[in-house]
DNA sequence: AAGACTTTGTGAAAACCTGCACGAGCGCCT
DNA sequence: AGGCGCTCGTGCAGGTTTTCACAAAGTCTT
């Protein structure tokens, strides 16, 4: 079995890795070695133990009374999450997101190299996006081909979204980064994971109506009991 | 006690929440009047009992026998969401995300109206991002005094993050919506949710990376078999 | 009006995740 | 070399989330 392969980890401890990963690159620049889960632990706002249960699921790569390697964890997160060599990516819908997200550096930085950008409105394609320029959704197939494509971004109208969706996994797109607020089908085998931003919104939203709501509670609790202290 | 705050909805029913909302928003524009549990759980790729328990914790609003009347519901949860209001929100950084956000049109549509965009950069003050002039970071308390903001939004580049929320914190804002990849510390009572989008790409990677690797696993097993049938 | 059918709301089981507590292993100091 | 102090890895308990399964409660048909 390979080594890489030998364990699944959980949805929920992979989902901070990135995070784990992006404070060892940190620590790693101002000099640090070696680091402890209680440091790291508190780097990342969480349990120590739940970082050590964490980093446990890659493999026994701490060292007892010592910590972690920095450089070494590093690069078992980074070979585990498979970002030790470069993904390119395609962006599917060159509307205001989908320019804004070709445009941010934090993908390239990460090793995402943005190798096509598609849109179906005439007037967009040939602009330049990202320092790429917008091709016809007819291409899509082409270049995910050529270029060895198997992650795709998709920022299109909701209208559009499915049929984008169709025609990046035909076109061999493994995992899909879904901005669109829709519930996409997708075949078996085919991962997508979906970032809602005014959903996001929505989940503050009633953080802060809870607030006000328990304020109002307050006030009539303390104008209710005044009454009866009157 | 208050109708709307009977109940604490627990986090992993709330997530689920503004896309109930807009499943149902969709299903009324195409004149549906009733729903089921089946129906809702089919639209949302989800398990029907887990439709059923998520719109338990706002209350029995459902009618056995028949399901849920869409405009009713959708109702009682935007009035648990707070999104049966308006909610104004700034943003803080007007860089290449900021502004993208800024001209997001899926927050207005959601009832999140954009009412100030800051940044700390000279040559950025003044122009027009999303209908609005960006300001200096020094006028936030004012704006959101004045018009009463508790959400904002970060997009400012990581070394000023948390002095950004810092601000924030000071002039009111209960709420953030954080797309700075970093841990940022905010005081009890405060909400931070994060939005790390090159750590959704590590994640999909992760899933790819699994593919090849059982794929170069298959292969290996079945050289081996063949040496073996060989 | 009664029986057949549909669908909710929820108790209980199962699965998953978190946090505590501690044994085990390692380095350092004397 | 032996003891001490530190930190990992993990068993276990407690908590949360998901799923199942079914009684309760409604509609519809005859």
């Amino acid at each position: 079995m390979s080594v890489s392969s030998r364990r699944k980890i959980p949805e929920a401890a992979l989902i901070r890795l990135p995070m784990y990963l992006r404070l060892l690159g940190e620590v790693t620049a101002q000099g640090v070695s070696h680091i402890s889960s209680d440091q790291l632990a508190e780097l990342a706002a969480v349990n120590a133990a739940k970082v050590r249960k964490d980093l446990s699921y890659l493999g026994s790569y701490g060292v007892r009374g010592v910590g972690y390697e920095v450089a070494f964890l590093s690069y078992q997160i980074q070979r585990e999450l498979g970002v030790n060599h470069e993904w390119p990516i395609v962006i599917v819908g060159a509307g205001n997101l989908g320019q804004a997200l070709a445009n941010y550096g934090g993908f390239v930085e990460r090793g995402f190299g943005l190798v096509g950008v598609f849109d179906t409105d005439p007037s967009k394609i040939g602009t330049q996006v990202g320092g790429i320029g917008v091709q016809h959704l007819d291409e899509l197939s082409e270049v995910v081909q050529t270029r060895g494509v198997s992650i795709g971004v998709l920022a299109t109208p909701a209208s559009t979204a499915q049929e984008a969706v169709n025609r990046l996994v035909r076109a061999g797109v493994g995992s899909i980064l879904n901005f669109v607020p829709m519930v996409l089908s997708v075949p078996r085998g085919v991962h997508i994971s979906k970032v809602d931003l005014a959903g996001e919104l929505q989940i503050l939203s009633y953080y802060e109506q809870q607030k006000v709501n328990s304020l109002s509670h307050i006030q009539a609790t303390t104008t209710s009991s005044r009454a009866v202290s009157a």
